[in-house]
DNA sequence: CTGAAAGCGCTTACAG
DNA sequence: CTGAAAGCGCTTACAG
């Protein structure tokens, strides 16, 4: 910031070669005398050169193209894709355009593996998409993000992950801190003395993440919470509803239940309602569909855990941007954006108008000249 | 994003002008015929002008300075500091730099006002500030803003403002808020039946913003929380600490007591594990000292509000950046950051190390041609 | 394999 | 008050 940064035409000066066969050794296209490009690049370290991405892309006439694959499904995944937009535009200058391809099923791979495929075929050479941001329906996605990796394109997970695949990074929740968050409202508001149930769902790793962690922090830090009873369920609401009936039915020693899903944990606190048992038994969501919110404000839900998600599309579009941009791989293999736990609803109405807008509004393209 | 954008050029073109001359209109700078004037404008809007700043900044020799007045007397402002240095990171190809200019006491406005006039004062004509970021000790900074703003310096307040002054807009914390959200745990926990008492601190405008949220949330979604009794202290420790040990002492019935002040919660806290009633009386506390952490894990303090201040440092620094490249305004003069609740110190040193950090290290220059 | 030159969109002296 | 020209640091054809 200080002293004048080191330009191209210092190194070309310095290296005695023309600045142009300098861009060569450093973007390390075209052909180029090997020992040449040694000599430029000892001078490039010693001078610490840094390019200036201002004046590339002001030459540069190539837009970065990025794609957006996700279900768009319901509001958590649409909060997502307008983080992504956001970031997206704070890259406005760089000649960075998101294109989201939506998926109108969270059951449906064989359908995003689709899309996939012909986000990698579209355009011609020069417009092809130069990242693909991706949310995997299943295991399987694995074999797209491998065969997009192999063409050059760079892929980023968001909110949930291929862990085997070529990606460069994953954004998103972690689930095991989610459970352990959990099991700390339990523990807390059970002042750590009291008998609970728990529903399991075990079709996902990351559900099955989110149980080992709320295991774990109890074990850890509430000896006085027993596990008096463990059940399945397949992750859906109905099930959780019954399980849960039965329970507050024939087990008036049981003050708390948790489910590991965000269908579970409706199920579980309808089921509270409905037995009449708010206040006198605990749950606590995942995230926040419209109907937890509603029933955390009956009291019939304590409080729910959100992941952000906003931030989950923000930051991997910002990575992605980064990396297309400064080739700069990402530091680390696994980004986890913050559990927040919300207690009524109108905490997370406020909140969203203003941690997320001041992240929104502020990336708008506003101008002082026609002021739009 | 996806038309070729309009430029200096193409208004030119259609004004039948030199580009220079657009120049002059749009930036205002410089003698200029009010006609030639208007007409340009004209075709500004009718062709959506909006200017190139990654042009003009490669242009533009001027680097864009930063000053940050701010304490540095604890971990709390330490963040907020670290987010105002991550922001401009951000913008470091527009040749913003920033400049902390620290207070080491909270309690010295005549020092701050020093240090302002200070900076106001310094560096040739090229090289003076072009904005502050000011976190306010005292409505007595007011006036220094003022000077400031009259001189053509954009100011920003960040955590704590100076409302009837002339800076540009406030970032931080909704004090409201954090007390409505405190009121929300304590009649949770509390499950909406108890006894409560109140130790309230007038010292500050924000101080008593949160008993009012406080007071009014209780009021309109816990009726079954009674405020049993309300003392006055002045913010401080010990004053909590002897008012919550003879409330301990005296009520048996008080099962909660609100103070609103992060050291007097911290007062409170120590009170209930001296008394040994940790689990049977509940207390919130405001933002996150150390001391405050571990309070939180002896279960002493149920729970911690804390206001993000790494993202009020970082949206401050962000909004300043715009106004100063872009001469934005920024479209609210408020910018709340959102209030989490945190439950275990686990879960904060885990969200600090993802969420932040995600904001953070990306911001990193990370050069792939140097590796580093 | 390497160099010289044009030009991205803007700002800034310098002439008129 | 207005225009013509140079140049920010880079990339990209185009010659050699």
């Amino acid at each position: 910031m200080a002293d004048k940064r080191v330009t191209l035409k210092d190194i070309a000066l310095a290296a005695n070669v023309s600045i142009g066969t300098v861009d060569r050794a450093v973007n390390g296209k075209g052909r180029i005398n090997a020992e040449t490009q040694r000599v430029i690049m000892q001078k490039v370290h010693e001078l610490n050169y840094r390019p200036n991405k201002i004046a590339s892309t002001l030459r540069r006439h190539k837009a970065y193209k990025i794609a957006l694959v996700i279900p768009d499904t319901n509001h958590f995944f649409r909060l997502i894709i307008d983080g992504a937009k956001k970031a997206c535009e704070d890259f406005d200058d760089y000649a960075v355009s998101l294109h989201v391809i939506p998926q109108d099923s969270e059951e449906n791979p064989q359908g995003q593996l689709r899309d996939i495929a012909q986000a990698m075929d579209c355009g011609d050479v020069s417009d092809k998409y130069g990242g693909l941001i991706i949310a995997p329906l299943h295991a399987s996605v694995t074999q797209a993000i491998n065969e997009a990796a192999a063409r050059g394109i760079q892929v980023v997970t968001v909110n949930m992950d291929a862990k085997d695949s070529a990606r460069m990074c994953y954004v998103g929740q972690d689930p095991w801190r989610t459970g352990g968050i959990i099991a700390s409202v339990f523990g807390k508001f059970l002042n750590n003395a009291a008998e609970i149930a728990v529903i399991e769902a075990k079709g996902r790793v990351s559900w099955q993440q989110r149980t080992e962690g709320f295991m774990d922090v109890l074990e850890k830090d509430f000896q006085g919470i027993r596990v008096a009873c463990m059940f399945e369920y397949q992750g859906d609401r109905r099930t959780a509803y019954d399980l849960a009936i039965s329970i507050l039915r024939d087990r008036p020693q049981i003050r708390g239940i948790f489910a590991n899903t965000t269908e579970g944990t409706i199920g579980i606190g309808t089921a509270i309602l409905d037995m009449n048992r708010k206040g006198k038994v605990i749950a606590v969501s995942y995230d926040t569909p419209p109907e937890g919110m509603k029933l955390l404000d009956d009291n019939a839900i304590v409080a729910t855990v959100t992941q952000n998600p906003f931030l989950q599309g923000y930051h991997a579009a910002k990575i992605m941007c980064r990396i297309l941009l400064e080739r700069v791989l990402p530091e680390k293999t696994m980004w986890y954006t913050s559990a927040d736990l919300i207690v009524n609803s109108r905490q997370l109405s406020l909140n969203a108008e203003s941690v997320n807008h001041i992240g929104c509004e502020l990336m708008q393209p506003f101008c002082a000249v026609c002021q739009r």
